[in-house]
DNA sequence: TGTACATCAGTGAACGCGCGTTCACTGATGTAC
DNA sequence: TGTACATCAGTGAACGCGCGTTCACTGATGTAC
């Protein structure tokens, strides 16, 4: 068995190699240069050259390719959220790290965000440990440890999860959706804005909870 | 001149009165009902009762069609935030107050979000007394009068009205594209999730901006 | 190592569909005199 | 008050297009023996 035809499967005849995967990177193209709205399969299978009733073989339908892709961007976001807040001890430098890591997968990826955040039919059939639940419970985790930690107000968690969600969620979408590009004062200082935004949250609860502690011991 | 014919514009065999206006609340309720991306002039005007070419004697595109429904749900929006502020002097309690008419504002009217928050083409041209822009002003003066009032976190006040604006965004955004829906701790307590959360931000920044005070005071 | 055969992963034609937009038209309306 | 005429706001046919999906097919691959 030559094991050439395994290393170079990019020009095959009949047989592609990957497929699926081909089609997966091709939709990722197209979603980011011209938006989930417009995603056909027939185009995807045009880039990766292929006919257009061949992706047909990897995914049932249009809707299930993007909800593999959905999988897949929350779980590299997961993924990412993860590994800044491995080694970071301090609970409110984590949950920093950890919301920082949100916005800037976000900035990085804005196809990932077109694809996660979109109503589609079973939306709600989401199990507890799918990437996208994975994805806030490293948000959630970061924020109880600060309240833990008295670094943040009391009350229930959830709650206060909500919050920092929206926050960085708010900050991630105003960005993608072209709202701040139009507005000098923000345009061109994403970096800038996010780390006062994130940093300013974080002071904020800190110093709630401290207030909290002060008017409890009077 | 029997002002009956314009009394009952309803049924005309040919003109119709006011179609243009017909052709905007028609295309509210489709978006409503099925989402921006899937609204199709045709479809506008079929449930319109009028020729598929009628509304281009009103609209040049269906892109045309789009930019006026987005004026006119930042309109709404920014008459909603004015009119919450009215009257309502405490500056903490105007935040309070605008912010949660962002929020219910979009709550009421999913449809509305889904058209001013959407990339289009000459997005960047808009003028600093657009509708989109004076709801922007409404948020950005309440959180400078709380600054300056000292109930809020001293700084660049666009910074902080960023924040603030991400906030609300982003609670709107998670509510309206399904994510909070799948999350038994957040489905159906959309009110009490909104105040805490507004209440919660604006105590922070009291608590931030007193404590700033005191340590600039040591 | 070689061969028969099942399975896999493509092809290409075809179906039916709805869309945006254009165009020549015509019925209704309003205005000048 | 009546009439001629310009303008307005519809109609309906047509154009070209690309889509999702199905289907019978066939070339390539892998496995049992």
């Amino acid at each position: 068995v030559p094991t050439a035809s395994r290393q170079a499967p990019a020009k095959r005849a009949y047989h592609h190699g990957d497929l699926r995967r081909a089609l997966i990177q091709a939709a990722w193209r197209l979603v980011r240069d011209q938006g989930v709205d417009t995603l056909t399969l027939r185009e995807v299978a045009r880039k990766v050259g292929v006919t257009h009733a061949a992706p047909y073989h990897h995914f049932e339908s249009r809707e299930a390719l993007l909800e593999v892709l959905a999988d897949e961007a929350f779980a590299a976001m997961s993924d990412e959220m993860a590994e800044a807040a491995a080694g970071v001890t301090d609970p409110s430098e984590r949950l920093f790290v950890v919301g920082r890591a949100y916005v800037d997968h976000a900035r990085a990826r804005p196809e990932h965000v077109q694809v996660m955040f979109r109503r589609y039919p079973g939306m709600k059939d989401q199990s507890p440990d799918s990437p996208g639940s994975r994805a806030f419970a490293h948000l959630f985790e970061a924020v109880l440890a600060c309240q833990e930690a008295g670094l943040a107000p009391s009350g229930d968690p959830w709650q206060l999860a909500l919050s920092a969600w929206s926050l960085v969620h708010g900050f991630v979408k105003l960005w993608a959706d072209g709202p701040l590009d139009c507005i000098p004062a923000y345009a061109e200082n994403f970096d800038t804005m996010r780390d006062h935004m994130l940093r300013t949250f974080g002071a904020s609860w800190r110093a709630l909870a401290q207030q909290e502690r002060a008017s409890a011991a009077r």
